[in-house]
DNA sequence: TAGTGCTAGTCTCTTTTTGAGACCAACAAT
DNA sequence: ATTGTTGGTCTCAAAAAGAGACTAGCACTA
């Protein structure tokens, strides 16, 4: 196959696809961005579920760090995603549930996570692959 | 509102959604880690709509490092969702185009994608007032 | 023929992000 | 009196990311 020499932009129309991601005035970036660090999904399947408390949170992903879960719960408040509550109990108690913004994110955001699921066997079998080719 | 204190695991059945998100065995986050790179969604993004070479990637992304960009499709590379193509041009030139496994990948991704489009004003609001909280 | 530029990277250095763990105050239970 | 629990913050070390110089071989230009 010969590299394709007539490579025109090819704006197909819908000027809502990829097609405006080349600069930083892009919308998506700055909400992805967000979503995407390492344990915004976690948490957000966490509380897509159920709320939890912070201690019940750390328990549930016991390799994240206090200073990450306070980060990423502060940031997934700040975008609308969660909310959080206190409650004058005896020590303070804090609860995290999720808002209608995070839900209706989730939504989307469970079938990727559905993919990842369904998928990990042929993504672990190409990395076999890549592995063994790279060795050579 | 009080505190939900019969606080019980709540197992409802459906093992496979985010029930079994405890620890390190869950293949989820396996796959969901390299997915949720900064840059990974945007070349995902590039790629989905048509075959693009390393410079092309480049000036399309401007604000990422020649470093970042080489790492980043090495890694979706890996994972199976890109190949990689050497021309043996006068200056050797490699394109980059997805495989099936990737666009498989980009259906559901791409929903995300559009939520964050189409939400983009929500969550901007969203940040406005809790800054707003903040600063009292 | 010397100079310049293009290709797709790599290498090194600096800055930013993340992780590990100590520490906090108040109150409950032992 | 000591220990544990609450939801964090603070500091320091480690890892990751960004910035920019550098490479080799060939083409084009002056």
């Amino acid at each position: 196959m010969a590299l394709n020499a007539s490579r025109k932009p090819m704006l197909d129309g819908k000027e809502c696809d990829t097609s405006g991601w080349n600069m930083d005035n892009c919308p998506v970036r700055d909400v992805i961005d967000r979503i995407a660090g390492k344990w915004s999904t976690l948490l957000l399947g966490a509380l897509a579920r159920q709320p939890y408390r912070f201690g019940e949170l750390r328990r549930l992903v016991p390799d994240i760090s206090q200073r990450m879960l306070t980060q990423t719960l502060r940031d997934l408040q700040r975008d609308g995603y969660i909310e959080r509550e206190v409650f004058p109990t005896k020590p303070p108690s804090v609860e995290y549930r999720m808002t209608d913004l995070g839900r209706s994110l989730f939504e989307p955001l469970s079938k990727v996570l559905q993919w990842a699921e369904a998928n990990h066997p042929s993504v672990k079998a190409a990395r076999v692959k890549y592995d063994e080719s790279e060795l050579a």
